[in-house]
DNA sequence: ACGCCATGAATGTCAGACAATTAAATGTCT
DNA sequence: AGACATTTAATTGTCTGACATTCATGGCGT
């Protein structure tokens, strides 16, 4: 009879432990952890073994470590650029892995953004929409490669999820929006296409400026057929290569 | 002078390299990296500072390890549970650690949910359906406790997501909504509370069934409406306690 | 009062050893 | 030849002890 039952790593468990002391509250943000040799001791294993559980929570940015007289392993504060950050990468690896297609990538991001521009068209500041006309320019710009379009593009609709004032909308869209830029990047655009798509941010631009929540739908939901169009004429043109 | 530059430690460069090989698509999924001792000796380190480099990898499930002979370490395939799994985890650290007024999570909430009812209405299934009038059910129940009854509230907005008919979304709508249970379980629910809720379940229900989107859209406007008047009155009820 | 330096505490890294696990190779019996 | 037991080698998991590095603190001298 095999050991079917998982035996977790000693690490693992140490770690485990004192992740599950951070979500519950017993240590709060700014805490200090006793010492590695402390640690270990209470533990009942070596200081290398602690070593390898602190490396896993730092690496989720749960703790982060400093050196030197009265260092030690602290309780981190998570900024919200680090948790996106965090999700971009997971975001994107599992996009990567798993073959979503161009049409269902692009429904899912223009479904996200679509949810708001209610509040955009209601809060959008001029700092904001400054943002968003400075990234048009960018896109304006006739020896731009692919690649730089596709990220003032992101740019572009980054600002226009923050123009919804709601910090938390802000830190799922973002990270969302940003782990699909890779399947984006998939399309070449034409000097053409880049014409119409700037178009359609211009639109949108105006409908914010007019608080006026169906054209800027509206200019989403163009862009989005458009995009998919694009998409399709390209996977078309490699498979007939 | 302050030495001002960030000295990342060796185990963090390694790592840093390691995950990048595999983001940047030079090792598959599957592959299994050289052994312990072999990372030690190309990268001129000992076998501690490896191991503790993968162990951080390997919080992030990018990769697992195996033991034995011809064991080592793989690069993992990341399915959409252990990425979202992940996701809730930070989300819901983030969200605790920045003290999010309910009001600003509420509206996050119904605004990535608002952006899946186009495609519900279009693409729903009566398997789905039938989950949902299920978790209405479960919520009619008149003697489940708060949590059980916001989980179930989950359980429901999760199947509505789904109806959308797109994994990516589903997979960023369930992580992000899912996030912010705790702090939907500030509310206490009273009977009558519960009620209006479900009610307006069964208008989303209904919407669905007869693909009609604005009335979809209308219910859950109302729902979070609803939802922010009582948080406000738990909240200003707690104040002057 | 000011700057310099020794001290101690803590992390970062190393080298070597042993235990535990596991697949494959080898041996043995029927 | 095939089934089963044993050995072997590769690899991770852990421990031990040591040294290097970093840095706040406090004492010392000027």
């Amino acid at each position: 009879m095999k050991n079917q039952i998982e035996t977790p790593s000693l690490s693992a468990t140490i770690a485990d432990a004192i992740r599950t002391a951070i979500v519950d509250g017993r240590l709060l943000v700014g805490d200090r952890l006793p010492s590695e040799a402390e640690l270990a001791e209470q533990h009942g294993v070596s200081r290398a073994t602690v070593r390898e559980a602190l490396k896993r929570l730092a690496a989720q940015s749960l703790i982060r470590t400093e050196r030197g007289a009265f260092g030690g392993a602290f309780v981190n504060h998570l900024s919200y650029d680090a948790a996106r950050a965090q999700q971009v990468t997971t975001s994107t690896l599992l996009l990567g892995m798993n073959a979503i297609s161009f049409q269902v990538a692009c429904e899912a991001r223009y479904a996200l953004e679509r949810s708001c521009t209610a509040l955009a068209a209601l809060r959008r500041t001029d700092t904001l929409l400054n943002v968003m006309r400075k990234e048009i320019d960018t896109q304006s710009a006739p020896d731009l490669s692919d690649e730089a379009f596709c990220a003032s593009d992101v740019a572009f609709h980054r600002a226009l999820v923050d123009c919804a004032g709601n910090e938390v909308l802000s830190y799922h869209l973002a990270g969302s929006v940003e782990a699909m830029q890779p399947l984006m990047n998939m399309i070449t655009f034409t000097a053409r296409s880049r014409a119409e798509i700037i178009d359609l941010h211009r639109a949108i631009v105006t409908g914010l400026e007019r608080r006026d929540v169906a054209s800027v739908d509206r200019a989403l939901a163009t862009l989005e057929a458009y995009t998919i169009t694009l998409g399709q004429s390209v996977l078309k043109a490699r498979a007939t290569r």
